[in-house]
DNA sequence: GGATTTTTATAGTGGGTGATACAAAAAAAT
DNA sequence: ATTTTTTTGTATCACCCACTATAAAAATCC
């Protein structure tokens, strides 16, 4: 299962087929067809298991006490260093996963996810200063993403992480 | 040739076949193939067709004199504006066109431009603030990347706009 | 106007896609 | 141990991809 998470993180959902999915995971594309109902449906466990295995590491930033001005700095920062793991996969698989892609389920499953950590961004800073949720959250969201694509890209830790840091003012 | 870049902007590089390529542009695929060479130079060309049409609106905000402080918060608004133009493709076709193509050459021409924006935005900002340019440069692409993405996902050009108006402090 | 060259359209190349039909093998149940 | 059920492997489905060979049509030239 970690495989195929893998190959869809590391190519994105169209850029791996099933056939190269099945044969990774070292089964056949009947079974895969038989576990999973389609493509679509192996890649909905993938991002399942994508977030639990990741998902936290940001979430728990969110859920610490202390002003927005301080947790969101941090929270990019280690979305940077997130995206850019040695040995592992760049970016994010939620926020990059499924760009330009034609599969329309693909796409709505990412996109949930990506309203869902939308959300809880903004709540969390909706707690301190309601008037400026939306945009910040928009603003955090468009780093994020931004990061994502160009860690993707294979811009390097540094660069992320001096950019990340960056933004810190627009939180003050 | 504007039909091509359409569709490549729209849909991404794999998003479009040349079979529709084609019959897009009226001609068919060997007419193509003869005034082309291949897919990746159609692209080539659809590219420099965008540049020359639209980069010049974002490469004259750089030209202003001014402080960098007020240039590039005007430089990201009018970012914004530009990827959420009604009736047009939404996000940038150099910044998302090429995101996660199996095609090296397309990502390759893509990923040259890149860097010469990127280049243009750091050498205006190194003109006045050498030490904050390489870090700035590169939030402002990771903003700038961010919005293009979110663009493409369908968020409106006010939030887009919220966005990146946020991003203003980090250039005090 | 007739001969030559260029452009085009039809059709098809091999290869890859997601998804399956069918039958053989393995596992479970009796 | 035999039968039944489940799982798997092979082979294939129809479709789409970028790309091209061939032949008809259009345009050029003299």
């Amino acid at each position: 299962m970690e495989t195929a998470e893998r190959l869809f993180h590391d190519r994105g959902y169209d850029g791996v087929g099933v056939a190269e999915l099945g044969s990774a995971m070292g089964i056949g594309a009947p079974s895969l067809y038989a576990a999973f109902g389609s493509k679509v449906g192996l890649f909905e466990r993938a991002l399942a298991v994508y977030e639990q295995q990741n998902g936290g590491i940001l979430a728990e930033i969110l859920q610490r006490e202390g002003p927005v001005a301080d947790l969101l700095p941090l929270f990019l920062e280690e979305a940077a260093r997130f995206f850019s793991r040695p040995g592992e996969p760049c970016g994010c698989m939620v926020l990059s996963g499924t760009c330009n892609s034609g599969d329309a389920e693909a796409v709505a499953l990412t996109a949930r996810l990506k309203e869902a950590g939308r959300e809880r961004i903004r709540d969390r800073i909706a707690r301190e200063r309601p008037q400026d949720a939306e945009r910040l959250a928009d603003f955090t969201v468009s780093v994020m993403s931004g990061l994502s694509a160009m860690a993707r890209e294979g811009v390097e830790r540094d660069r992320l992480l001096a950019a990340a840091r960056a933004a810190a003012p627009a939180y003050a």
